[in-house]
RNA sequence: GCGCCCGUAGCUCAGCAGGAUAGAGCACCAGAUUCCUAAUCUGGGGGCCAUGGGUUCGAAUCCCGUCGGGCGCACCA
């Protein structure tokens, strides 16, 4: 795909060519490192369209005064036909104002591209792997690990806007003692649907309903063969039976919330593999891993510790606290012990990795950390590798805290949540707060229809425009470029807002925050009511205008515009853009 | 005791890989709203960006300390 440079992307090297220029004139000195000049809409509109910090950046490496180098690059830059104005301003800001012209061009790229603005090279096609949701497969998705889920999925499409390949995965945790509870609360169902009465589940055990059925499955299968075998005999079996209907009703559930990953990897089958054996003896000829003994936690006191040598990876030497054990003293492997191998097999096909994670989860991120850094550094090709926390949601209904019962296992679920508020809501409202910060998901309100409710007040700055076009085309008048030039300012700084899409995008891909595409639709869409609103009192500014049939078909065309940008913005968080409501 | 995250308006939160006078919504105050494109509109007050240092031409943003809140700290995942 060839993106054409949109108005942004196309100014930062007009600044460059600038500076190319004064280093040709002897004016600069060359091969000043440039990589602090920016090139940006200053905060507040009134200083211009268009601002570059490069005069205060540039002026002390190359020994003058700022202001003498703003005069220059203002000189330099005013040569531009879509320069209209320059202005030196502050302690060397250099202040661009641009043509109407300029944005109309935009406001055409924007209906050129299409779907596709705010897509660009960023990522230069290198591949990223997301890790996320990775829930255990134990019982069905509770709203614990919703957050994770949608933040992973919306980051993961941000990174192809901007460029990556993307490999959206799923670990499976099908190897750990969590499974072998499953396995055994699932004999239990399966003892029950052969007649037995088992009364209440132990302690210790899953109780949720959802295992009835495969209980009764497992029965119709085996008969009572099981019932009192030793667990030796049916735990493989079971646990390999009950571990994939739980996937089954993960990917339900993940369905819909309209995420599928590419790759679901089994825990199992990379101990099967023979993986972390392989990483294990690997690190130990570096040297790496060392049998060693811990000492006892500080700080806190544990009744059944004793000291035991256990087979140690060296994680401090790359930053954290402790040496962590890989393998148990049973001689299986311990969760970070496969799981470094894991992080390992996924380096091999990927050029950075990402990781989503809960926040409960943050002291374990320096040891994964340090293996990824040990492993990769060793195979002679480094890999970038991230770790995003995502902080706990609190569940509450018109203000009062949703109360969930952990002794009958009757957690909020995914499935419930979604069907009584709908996908879009739940995705939105998900991203639309930072994840590292907590957050308080209400159910009343994140269905209300008013401007109060982001969700709402986006979706419906869409509606708005596809009804506006539904009541042109009555009126038998359509979106046309034919006169754009009949746009005034109120209108050019929509085209000034919208216009700062791709950059968005690209910044928030950068820094890996999707939230940031949310608040920026909200913005947009309250920039677009407010304009909206002025046709109350000023029937001319409306954007059906009877009497006028041209400037009604330029405003339809920019109104038309901007709904692209908020249809392809939520297009990347996941949310339908509804065209009535 | 150690580590990680957080601390911005009364409340809930943004703050664009350091930039100009720190923003939005709610709440509050004052107006408008028989018209119109339903799911209101316009304006206003309100801040020592927890705190003390440091780096820089320039810090809410980066570094160190302190205080306050959350989470996590053997062979659980």
């Amino acid at each position: 795909m060839s993106t054409p440079k949109t108005l942004h992307a196309a100014f930062a090297g007009h600044v460059a060519a600038a500076l190319d220029a004064l280093e040709g004139a002897g004016t600069l000195p060359v091969g000043l490192p440039r990589g602090n000049v920016t090139v940006e809409p200053p905060r507040d509109a009134s200083h211009g369209d268009l601002s570059t910090n490069a005069a205060m950046v540039l002026a002390k490496p190359a020994g003058t005064n700022p202001r003498v180098l703003a005069e220059a690059l203002a000189a330099e830059l005013a040569k531009l036909p879509a320069v209209t104005g320059t202005q030196i301003a502050g302690p060397g800001f250099i202040n661009l104002r641009l043509s109407p012209d300029t944005w109309i061009a935009e406001l055409n790229a924007i209906a050129a591209l299409n779907d596709d603005y705010g897509r660009s090279t960023m990522g230069g096609g290198s591949t990223v792997n997301v890790e996320y949701v990775s829930a255990n497969p134990t019982g069905p998705m509770h709203m614990g690990h919703c957050r994770g889920a949608v933040v992973g999925d919306a980051l993961a499409s941000l990174l192809e806007w901007s460029g990556h390949k993307v490999i959206r995965e799923y670990y499976v945790n099908d190897a750990g003692g969590q499974v072998d509870v499953l396995a055994r609360s699932v004999h239990i169902r399966y003892r029950e649907a052969l007649g037995e009465y088992v009364g209440e589940i132990p302690e210790g055990l899953y109780p949720g309903d959802y295992l009835v059925p495969i209980g009764k499955e497992l029965a119709g299968e085996f008969g009572d063969s099981y019932v009192s075998a030793p667990e030796s005999d049916w735990l493989i079996q079971f646990r390999t039976r009950a571990v994939a209907a739980m996937m089954v009703m993960i990917r339900d559930d993940l369905a819909l919330l309209g995420i599928k990953h590419d790759v679901f990897s089994s825990e199992a089958e990379l101990q099967a593999a023979g993986k972390p054996a392989e990483a294990e003896a690997w690190l130990r000829a570096q040297d790496l891993v060392y049998d060693g003994v811990l000492e006892a936690p500080k700080g806190k006191t544990l009744d059944d510790w004793e000291p035991v040598e256990l087979p140690l990876f060296r994680s401090t030497k790359f930053g954290d606290d402790q040496d962590r054990p890989i393998r148990k003293s049973d001689g299986n492997w311990t969760y970070f012990g496969a799981d470094l191998a894991y992080h390992f097999q996924k380096a091999e096909t990927a050029d950075a990795l990402v990781d989503i994670w809960g926040a409960d989860h943050a002291g374990t991120v320096k040891r994964i950390r340090a293996a990824v850094a040990a492993l990769t550094e060793g195979a002679g090709k480094e890999i970038p590798f991230e770790v995003k926390l995502v902080q706990m949601v609190q569940l509450l209904r018109g203000g009062e805290p949703v109360k969930m019962s952990k002794r009958s296992g009757n957690f909020v679920t995914l499935a419930d949540v979604v069907r009584e508020v709908g996908k879009d809501v739940v995705r939105f409202t998900m991203l639309s707060r930072k994840p590292e910060a907590q957050m308080d998901f209400d159910f009343a309100k994140v269905v209300e229809a008013s401007k109060d409710n982001p969700v709402f007040y986006v979706q419906y700055a869409n509606a708005r425009i596809a009804s506006t076009m539904r009541k042109a085309a009555e009126a038998g008048i359509a979106a046309s470029d034919a006169a754009l030039a009949r746009l005034g300012e109120e209108e050019l700084a929509l085209v000034k807002h919208a216009a700062q899409f791709p950059r968005l995008v690209e910044a928030a891909a950068a820094s890996r925050e999707p939230h940031r595409v949310a608040f920026f639709l909200y913005e947009l869409a309250g920039a677009f009511h407010a304009y909206w609103n002025l046709g109350n009192d000023q029937p001319e500014k409306r954007f059906i205008v009877a009497q006028d049939q041209e400037l009604t078909s330029a405003r339809l065309f920019l109104a038309s515009q901007i709904g692209q940008i908020v249809r392809n913005g939520l297009a990347i968080l996941g949310v339908e853009a509804v065209e009535e409501m």
